[in-house]
RNA sequence: GCGGGCGUGGCGGAACUGGCAGACGCGCCAGACUUAGGAUCUGGUGGUUACCCCGUGCAGGUUCGAUUCCUGUCGCCCGCACCA
C-alpha cells in the first residue's frame, strides 16, 4: 500500500476539524486533564524545528489522556507583544498588528500541519484588546493592593534597544535580546513587589512535581539567606547599619565598607577630608556597565572615607570605613562589616589596603587565606563567644545584639522587585493616570481595555521615553477621581505580563465579565502538566507563580500554585552539534521536513531523536528510519487477516501496551517508539497478524503518528476516530513469560544460558544450570565456593 | 568560585530499585529483486577474532557480580556570579 502522507494528513486534519475532535468539553463532572506547552512568540522566521519537540510530546500525553477518558484541555495561543515585531515594524514601516497577524497565520498553519491536537476554539493572543483588558485588570489589582509602585531608581538600560530591562533580562552584563551593553540609568519605573512573595515562592515548591533543576534554580535565584543586622556607631554621631550572615565574627570586623551609592556619602560630606577622591570613585563606579563591573572581579578597588570612623560594638575599637563597588547598593543595607579573616572578599581587600586581619574562628591560617569553614572552627579572640562552635556563637551573638538594642536577626533575599515598565509601543498600556492633585490613579475597570493608540512612529524617543509620550491627545486626560487635569502613563508593560496568566484565560477564553469564571478556574486549575524551556525558569515561570499567588490572595484563583508538574525539553541542535542559528547556517526548516517526509515522520523523529530532557543534534539521515517504520506499519494491512488473537503475538502486544502506557507517563517517548518498531519487526518475523490486533497497534500508535493511525484504523473498519477510541488495556498476566532464559555465570563471567520455568525453585534452577554441558565442563576440575541464584535474573557460581 | 547535569560502538541513543552492555534507529558490509537504484527485501555489524580475551572518560574501592553505588581525577555543557 502506497504511503501517500500528503493526502492522508490533509484528510484527517480536515476530519478532526469537522468533528471538533479535540475541543475540551464543558462538562465539569468529567475527570479533567490540563496539559500545557508554552505559547510561542510568533516571530517572523516561522516555526523552528525546536518548537515541535515539546509540542509533540505534550500532544502525545494529551491524546493518550483523552483516549483514557479524561476531559483534556490542550490549548494554544500567541505571546505576541514584544520587541522583534516592533523592530520589524519600525524598519519596514508596517503596523506591528499587521506583522503580528501575518506571523500568527504562518505559525498556525505550520502547527496545524503537524496534526497537533490543540483546542483551537480557545486560541488566545496577548495583543488582543479583549485579552489584555484582563492583563490590565490584574495590574490594577496589584496597584490597588500596593504591590505596584513607582520608584526613581538605577535600572538596567540597553543602549541599543533604548529600553529598560529586568534583572532577569540581563545576561552576562549584556542585553539578553540584542547583546548590546547594558548601563545603569536612573529612571522612574513601575515596580512589582515580587519580593513580598519571596518566601512563598520558595516554600510553595516543596509540594510540586517540578524537575529538580527547576526547583534548585528558582531557589538559588530567590537566594534566601539568614543573618543579622547590626548597628555600628560612628564618630559622626550617627550609626551605620550592616547586614551579615556571620554575626559570630563581629569581634573580627576590622573595617567597614559601604556601596558607592550609599546615602551616607552625601550625609557625611562636610566631615570627609578627601571628598573629591570619594566623588571621583563614585563617578567611576556609576559609569561602569554591569559587564565591566563583573569583568573587574579579580582586583578590589575602593577609597577610605577619611574623617569618619566606626566603632565595633563588640570590642569598642575604632575602625575605618571605605567605599567600594564590591558592596552592592541593592542588597542588604548596602553596607557591610568586613571580617578579613573569615571572608574571601574582605581578605583580598584587607591585603590590598594593608588592613588588620584578626582571627576569631580558629582552625585555619588566616595569614594565608580566609578561613570560611563553619563546620569545624571554634571561636577565639571573641570574649564571651570564645570556645563556641559557629552555629552556637551566631545564636548567642543575636541574643547579645537584641538585648543591647544594637541589632536583630534578619532574613534577606537576592530576588529584587520586578521592573515592570518599558519605554516601548508594542505592549499593554499601563492603565494609570497621574493627576496633578490625586497623584497616580487607576482608570475605572469598566473603561478597560485601555487600547493602544495609533502612532506615527514606533521608535522610542531620543531621551528614552516611550513613543506614546508623543501622543499628546492621548496622554492628556482627566482624572477619574477628581476630574482635574491628568496625564496617562506612557510606558507599556514588559512582554512577560501577558504570559504571566495566559493559562487562566484558556480555561474560559471568551468570558467578558472576568478573566475566567470561578467555576472554570476551579475545574481546570492547576495545570496538570506544564512543559517549557529552562530559559524561563527565573523569568516567566517565576513571574507567573507570583501572579497566581497574588490572584489566589485576592480570591480570583482557587489555587495558589498554578502548575502541578513542570518538565523541560532538551534543545534540538544543528547537525554539527551546535545551537541552531542563522549565522551558523545550520538551521533546519520544519516545513521542508513535513513536505519531504510528512508530519507523522517529523513527529516520530522529534520524539525518537533521544532523551526528551537532553539536547540532541539533528541528523537528516536518521529521519528516514521513522518513515520506513510508518511504511512498514501501513503495509501490515496486506497481512492482517481474521479476528481474535495470534498466539505468537499475544504476549508481545500486551507488553507493548504496558510499556507505551508507562513510557508516555515518564516522558520516555524514544523508548516507546523503539518498542513499537520492535513490535513491527516481530510481526514481520511471525508473518501474521489479525485485524483486531493491528487495530490495537494503530490505537497505541495514534498519539505518536495520528494520521497514519487513523488511516489504518479506518481501513480495518474501525468505528469513528482512533484519536477518540478507548486506550487499550493490557493483561498483566499475559505480559510475563512462563519460561525465562537465565544467564549462568562462573566467577561473574557468562558461560551459558539455561531456560527455566518461571516458578522453578532455586535448587531446580541450579540443577539445570549445572546440567548444562558447557557449565559442567567449566566446573569439572574446580571447587565450588558459592552459588548465587536470583530467580528471573541470574545464576552465578563462584569457583576456585 | 558556587549550583545543576553529562561522558557508553562510526553516529543518535538503550539498559527497571546493581544481574547477559550496546535495545531501537542511522550508517556501513554482503546477498536478493532489478535496465538502474539514493527504492524495497534478507542476513551481518563494539574491538580482536577459531577460542580465549579486552571493552561504558581515567585511577582506585565496595560486591559473587558495577554503565549503575563510593572515593579521587580529567573533560564537556547549562545556570548564577563580589548577594556579605
Amino acid at each position: 500500500m502506497l504511503y501517500d502522507y500528503k493526502s492522508i494528513e490533509k484528510k484527517w486534519q480536515q476530519r478532526w476539524d469537522d468533528a471538533h475532535a479535540f475541543e475540551a468539553k464543558q462538562d465539569f463532572t468529567l475527570p479533567k486533564y490540563y496539559s500545557l506547552v508554552e505559547f510561542p512568540y510568533p516571530s517572523g522566521q516561522g516555526l523552528h524545528v525546536g518548537h515541535p519537540r515539546p509540542y509533540t510530546a505534550l500532544d502525545i500525553v494529551s491524546r493518550k489522556k483523552r483516549m483514557q477518558g479524561y476531559n483534556v484541555l490542550f490549548p494554544m495561543g500567541w505571546d505576541a507583544f514584544g520587541l522583534p515585531t516592533e523592530n520589524y515594524a519600525i524598519k519596514n514601516k508596517i503596523h506591528p498588528r499587521i506583522v503580528t497577524e501575518r506571523n500568527v497565520a504562518r505559525f498556525k498553519s505550520q502547527l496545524k500541519a503537524l496534526g497537533l491536537s490543540f483546542d483551537w476554539s480557545r486560541e488566545i493572543n496577548t495583543t488582543d484588546p479583549d485579552y489584555y483588558k484582563w492583563t490590565q485588570w490584574i495590574f490594577i489589582q496589584l496597584f490597588k493592593e500596593g504591590l505596584a509602585y513607582k520608584k526613581e531608581m538605577a535600572v538596567n538600560f540597553c543602549t541599543s534597544c533604548k529600553v529598560v530591562l529586568a534583572n532577569e533580562e540581563v545576561v552576562n552584563g549584556v542585553c539578553e535580546r540584542c547583546g548590546s551593553a547594558v548601563i545603569r540609568k536612573v529612571k522612574s519605573q513601575w515596580m512589582l513587589k515580587i519580593t513580598e512573595y519571596a518566601d512563598r515562592l520558595i516554600s510553595g515548591l516543596s509540594g510540586l512535581d517540578f524537575i529538580e533543576r527547576v526547583k534548585t534554580q528558582q531557589i538559588n535565584w530567590i537566594g534566601k539567606s539568614k543573618g543579622a543586622e547590626i548597628d555600628f556607631k560612628t564618630t559622626a554621631g550617627d550609626s551605620l547599619r550592616v547586614y551579615t550572615t556571620r554575626c559570630d565574627t563581629l569581634f573580627g570586623a576590622t573595617y567597614m565598607v559601604i556601596a558607592p551609592e550609599h546615602e551616607y556619602v552625601a550625609k557625611w560630606k562636610e566631615l570627609l577630608t578627601n571628598y573629591d577622591e570619594i566623588e571621583a570613585y563614585k563617578a567611576l563606579a556609576a559609569k561602569k556597565s554591569d559587564f565591566e563591573r563583573t569583568e573587574l572581579v579579580k582586583e578590589k578597588t575602593g577609597v577610605e572615607l577619611k574623617g569618619v570612623r566606626a566603632i565595633n560594638p563588640a570590642n569598642g575599637k575604632e575602625i575605618p570605613i571605605f567605599i567600594s563597588d564590591y558592596v552592592l547598593a541593592g542588597y542588604g543595607t548596602g553596607a557591610i562589616m568586613a571580617v578579613p579573616a573569615h571572608d574571601e572578599r574582605d581578605w583580598e581587600f584587607a591585603k590590598k589596603f594593608g588592613l588588620p586581619i584578626i582571627e576569631v574562628v580558629a582552625g585555619g591560617n588566616v595569614e594565608e587565606a580566609a578561613f570560611t569553614d563553619v563546620e569545624t572552627g571554634k571561636l577565639c579572640n571573641s570574649g564571651f563567644l570564645d570556645g563556641l562552635e559557629v552555629e552556637d556563637a551566631k545564636a548567642k551573638m543575636i541574643e547579645f545584639l537584641e538585648q543591647n538594642g544594637i541589632g536583630n536577626e534578619r532574613v534577606n533575599f537576592k530576588l529584587r522587585d520586578w521592573v515592570f515598565s518599558r519605554q516601548r509601543y508594542w505592549g499593554e498600556p499601563i492603565p494609570l493616570v497621574e493627576c496633578e492633585k490625586c497623584g497616580w490613579v487607576a482608570i475605572p475597570e469598566e473603561q478597560l481595555p485601555l487600547t493602544l493608540p495609533e502612532v506615527d512612529s514606533y521608535e522610542p524617543t531620543e531621551n528614552g521615553e516611550s513613543p506614546l509620550s508623543l501622543m499628546t491627545d492621548w496622554v492628556n486626560c482627566s482624572c477619574p477621581r477628581c476630574g482635574g487635569r491628568a496625564k496617562r502613563e506612557t510606558d507599556t508593560m514588559p512582554q512577560w505580563a501577558g504570559s504571566s496568566w495566559y493559562f487562566l484565560r484558556y480555561c474560559d477564553p471568551h468570558n467578558t465579565e472576568a478573566l475566567a469564571s470561578p467555576e472554570a478556574l476551579k475545574y481546570w486549575m492547576p495545570v496538570d502538566w506544564y512543559n517549557g524551556g529552562m530559559e524561563h525558569t527565573t523569568l516567566h515561570l517565576l513571574y507567573s507563580r507570583f501572579w497566581s499567588k497574588f490572584l489566589y490572595d485576592i480570591k480570583t484563583l482557587p489555587c495558589d500554585e498554578p502548575y502541578a508538574k513542570r518538565t523541560s525539553h532538551g534543545m534540538i541542535l544543528g547537525e554539527n552539534g551546535e545551537k541552531m542559528s542563522k549565522s551558523r547556517g545550520n538551521v533546519v526548516n520544519p516545513d521542508d521536513i513535513v513536505n519531504d517526509y510528512g508530519a507523522d515522520t517529523m513527529r516520530l523523529y522529534e520524539m525518537f531523536i533521544g532523551d526528551f530532557e537532553q539536547a540532541a543534534p539533528w541528523n537528516p539521515q536518521s529521519i528516514k528510519g521513522c518513515k520506513r517504520f510508518l511504511e512498514r506499519f501501513m503495509n501490515l494491512l496486506d497481512m492482517a487477516k481474521g479476528e481474535g488473537t495470534t498466539p505468537e503475538l499475544e504476549k508481545h502486544i500486551n507488553k507493548l501496551i504496558k510499556k507505551v502506557t508507562s513510557d508516555i507517563d515518564s516522558m520516555k517517548f524514544n523508548t516507546a517508539i523503539a518498542a513499537m518498531m520492535a513490535m513491527i519487526n516481530t510481526v514481520y518475523e511471525v508473518g501474521k497478524i489479525t485485524r483486531d490486533e493491528l487495530k490495537t497497534l494503530a490505537t497505541v500508535l495514534s498519539p505518536f503518528a495520528p494520521h497514519v493511525a487513523e488511516e489504518v484504523y479506518e481501513t480495518l473498519g474501525g468505528k469513528g476516530l482512533v484519536s477518540l477510541a478507548k486506550w487499550p488495556e493490557y493483561d498483566e498476566s499475559k505480559c510475563g513469560d512462563d519460561v525465562c532464559e537465565m544467564p549462568v555465570q562462573i566467577n561473574g563471567k557468562v558461560r551459558g544460558v539455561v531456560t527455566v520455568d518461571k516458578n522453578a525453585s532455586k535448587d531446580d534452577i541450579l540443577g539445570l544450570a549445572k546440567a548444562d554441558a558447557k557449565i559442567a565442563a567449566a566446573l569439572a576440575d574446580k571447587t565450588v565456593v558459592k552459588e548465587i541464584v536470583v530467580p528471573g535474573k541470574i545464576i552465578n557460581i563462584v569457583v576456585k
